[in-house]
DNA sequence: ACAAATCCCGAGTGATTTAATAAGATATCC
DNA sequence: GGATATCTTATTAAATCACTCGGGATTTGT
């Protein structure tokens, strides 16, 4: 039940092409920089990403990536879902072509892998890049605080 | 994000022990038999759940296992947990020995990782033996039902 | 006492997946 | 034209998965 790499790599990328958003496009490089990840690993990733539209690419020197739609529009199931595919603790409960399975009618081990799956898929869907935004917003003043107590 | 055969196996064997609650202890040989899963397999994931003291074994001829609790006590997380240890999308927010990052205090992708793991534990908590026992009696009488109309 | 059934335990293994790495082609800015 | 980037494909070392195998220990029925 973990997620892979990708899916967490995608979304520390995403969340960082958001805190750049209305800047200059964001190159790979650095990106990879701050969040400690390999770049040339992360470009397979963002690879995905571009062919779903969730950032556009912007060739050459200066170029990099930007987000393609805004961040109150991106959800963290799109982003997992591109990167890790359907969500699906089982394969026979998937979101998108599930295993047939002759006694899928009737099977109660199913209804409670469906369960599973519907609670993940729900709060993927409930988190928006705009949601972490804020949340980091929260986090640096609370930071700030902190640190004036002591 | 997949369960792997440990956790689907196991819940597959411990919903089959219930099923034969009260009745001589269940061989392997049947379980795998009828859950159409291998033996040897089998075995090596009973072990785990034995030593958890989900099921208890009865060595000899005419032996096997039986439930180690009544089936309103066995959550589906607490065969998970032994399965496939402890519940964790990521490592840095596992129910148990998260893995250290400086940095946690204030990661705005932790949080995000933490409610789908809240959500994953929530659900596998909430349904016992029990409770599939008494979906599958709904669904075999739904069946009935159903058989009737055609 | 013995054979059959059954649990118990550890080692080995082929296939797949993961997480990269490498190398080179293409595009754009200055 | 050179530096900076993105794009694409191929390769790979390590880990994990899902078994398989072999043998030992324990209990029951004859």
């Amino acid at each position: 039940m973990k997620l892979s790499t990708k899916g967490r790599y995608g979304v520390k990328a995403m969340f960082d092409l958001a805190q750049h958003m209305g800047e200059a496009p964001v190159s790979l490089k650095s990106i990879a920089e701050r969040q400690g990840l390999s770049e040339h690993y992360l470009e397979q990733l963002i690879s995905g990403l571009r062919k779903a539209g969730l950032v556009k690419s912007i060739r050459g020197a200066q170029g990099g990536y930007v987000l393609g739609k805004d961040p109150d529009k991106i959800r963290i199931g799109d982003i997992i879902r591109v990167l890790e595919g359907p969500i699906a603790p089982v394969d026979c409960v998937s979101e998108e072509d599930p295993e047939s399975c002759h006694k899928a009618e009737f099977c109660v081990t199913r209804t409670v892998w469906e369960k599973v799956r519907n609670s993940i898929a729900e709060v993927l869907d409930s988190i928006t890049l705009e949601d972490m935004l804020n949340d980091a917003a929260k986090l640096e003043s609370d930071r700030s605080l902190y640190m004036y107590y002591i």
